[in-house]
DNA sequence: GCCTAACCGAGACGGTACGTCCGGTCTTTTT
DNA sequence: AAAAAGACCGGACGTACCGTCTCGGTTAGGC
């Protein structure tokens, strides 16, 4: 389905790397006339590493290119012989980041679609690291500040999430659960919007009751289910 | 019933003025023993349009105080005796940028929720300026880049929007167009939550369809009522 | 005579300072309508007297703008407002150096070219200080490498001494010592060229015995004399 | 007499070449038990032509080593396999520009110290090209950098010329032409010095008249001649 | 003829200095 | 005493260069 196999050694950017296979596929053995010392692809994550680590600690604006470049023992250059700017470095290794590519093969069915977003809720909740979305705070401010950027953000960022949604809401109009006609694309925006906005504007942690409340007072009624248990506030 | 009388004339985020009392001894219950030329206060209006006139036509990182202060044709000391910093002069600009504060005793009674919020929509989609739009863009690094303002920022630009939907919705209750037990509070951040995403996350304008999509797929089933006209996408 | 009041407290280099007094001299109360704070001209010295340090110390190429500007306790901004690069800056620390101008009035008149000569050594060999020495290494490498900038060095550095030379010669013409038709623009060089022929290329010691052996073997004999007492190596 | 045969061809600065002696134990006597492909020693003449170019060109300063390889079409590491660094490649390149090696044997003999000295003007004055002199520019900013090197530099530029001098001195002494005790020393100085200077200090050139000046105005007297046509100027 | 080691061009690497820019403060003269 | 103007300190940015290292490919010996 979704197919969403976005290989994330890629640079997000798209920045003009050497490894660009001209997007070929009938001349095979033409490639590329490669002459000298190659880019060492091990510093890539080693500077982005170093670049998460600093974002998580101190924020973007109080991140300086030579703290990066100290810690992952580079040279300024190698950085920006990668990426044209602080900015872009910064986008690139929060897009690598997300390894956490979705698994559509092995997501859980527990037969409702508010069992489903339930399960989904513990990896966003017990997150395995408070880094993640310390990083989360920093991007933020490149998408209102780097509109042009903000596609990559979006897809890398956004997207899955939004997916995530709608593949359960198909999935719950295959089995009867929900109408057809249910309009599941504002649906799927409902929790992704709020717990943006709790985090973003409200300045408030995104908890399980919090979930739970979005779930069964917002998202579960735009489908057209009423909770099971019916929240009361 | 909700005050919010934010007199948007003082500045919002109550920087240090010189009107600071106490700096008498001799005169000790008087008004102000002020000596000297006094405080231009007309150029506060004037720094903050050329703030936001520049905020919205390069955004918050590109825009330098030299800038603000030239267009304003003042000097940086003039500036920085008003507000104290960078962020806290754009902040205080937006602030009172929001001149619209919302006259409670003029608002419309349609008579039902839908056509309440269906009300409140044209001013916010028939923008007078474009430039609203893009100085919002700006504003939401910031709250990202410093927490300690996010307070300030919500007072004035967040809850106003999330006070009014819980007007309309309260006044729903009361004429028993929908259950008193309903969890408003959870139902009135989802129009805000989701024109903010639509705007900042996914670059999108926020028009009519958008906003009558919002409110008959989510906000009215979320407090418990079907749209007169069923939305089908 | 000759004139030569080199005001040494202006820029040697002739950067464009403010007080550039309009050469006029009829009108005098017109000066300018300088607003602003001035240029805080304490810090010239300041910076040119730490450039100097550090130069004497570490050499012109080790020599880093951030060590001067750290050891003035300036920002790099306030040499880069004054001087354009590292060389500029160096260029007039050097020539602001020779605060040794010459006094014609007071210069000694020993009766005969060769006691005028070397009663002139000792200020150039009986150095104040070994840093003017040290110094004097590093400008030299800048006068090879900005042509455009021998021009300065050479009138503030090298034409005081061949001056001197020539009117002590012309003293003796005047007094008969030597003949009128002696080619002394010719033998002014000589004693310059060879001093720093030997600090130079051959990096040797300007001592006592070098310069007598170059008055005696070399000047005198230009101009016609011979040694009172001849010198035999 | 002086021998003075520096071979050009062997690098000037003994840089470390490859034919490091005692690099085996079993064959000690042996010449080199070298394998492996040979250097190619035609790469050096090569990289030395393109590194006096672009030091005519723009001095020694704006030259890169990145210059040099590409002018000469070869690789950094190659460069640096043959010099140990910028500076040693210089000199070493100015030292094997200096291919008009004094052939003793051949020199002109008119009779007279003055016909002899007036007979080695022609090549330093009619230089078959301009390079040579903006070179010398070049490479004086190194002797006041680099005091280690100035050694190398004083054999192989400098001294040839004041041994010269001397070689044209002591036959005009066995010749009887000037007295046996005169300072030729310090006579044989003068003319490299004030070629030097009026190169490096006074920016001019140094021509058939300056240089006609400079033996009858200051060389001749020094030894104890008058020319032959008196000088005035 | 094949192996091996050192060469070659090309260019990425770590490090460091440069010159620019900006935020927030201070110092003038003028109002 | 506030205003306009602008110099001040501190510090990050992005560029450029040096000297080193690492590729794939080439070119001599020695077997």
């Amino acid at each position: 389905m979704t197919q969403l196999d976005l290989d994330t050694r890629e640079t997000a950017t798209g920045a003009p790397r050497a490894s660009d296979p001209e997007s070929s596929a009938t001349v095979p053995a033409e490639t590329a006339p490669r002459v000298g010392r190659p880019m060492d692809l091990t510093r890539d994550s080693d500077i982005m590493d170093a670049a998460l680590d600093i974002l998580a600690e101190v924020g973007y604006d109080k991140m300086t290119i030579d703290m990066v470049a100290a810690r992952a023992k580079a040279g300024k250059a190698t950085l920006y012989r990668r990426w044209p700017s602080k900015t872009e470095l910064v986008v690139d290794a929060v897009a690598c980041m997300k390894n956490s590519v979705i698994d559509y093969a092995n997501l859980p069915d527990t037969g409702s679609l508010r069992g489903d977003l339930i399960a989904m809720m513990k990896p966003m909740t017990i997150r395995e690291n408070e880094k993640k979305l310390k990083v989360m705070s920093g991007i933020v401010s490149l998408i209102a500040r780097n509109p042009e950027l903000a596609d990559v953000v979006r897809q890398v960022i956004v997207t899955p999430r939004v997916e995530l949604n709608l593949f359960f809401m198909r999935r719950a109009i295959e089995r009867g659960e929900i109408a057809a006609d249910t309009d599941i694309h504002t649906a799927a925006l409902i929790s992704p919007s709020m717990t943006t906005y709790r985090t973003l504007m409200l300045q408030m942690p995104v908890d399980r009751d919090f979930l739970i409340r979005v779930i069964d007072s917002a998202v579960l009624p735009a489908v057209g289910l009423q909770p099971e248990v019916p929240v009361r506030v």
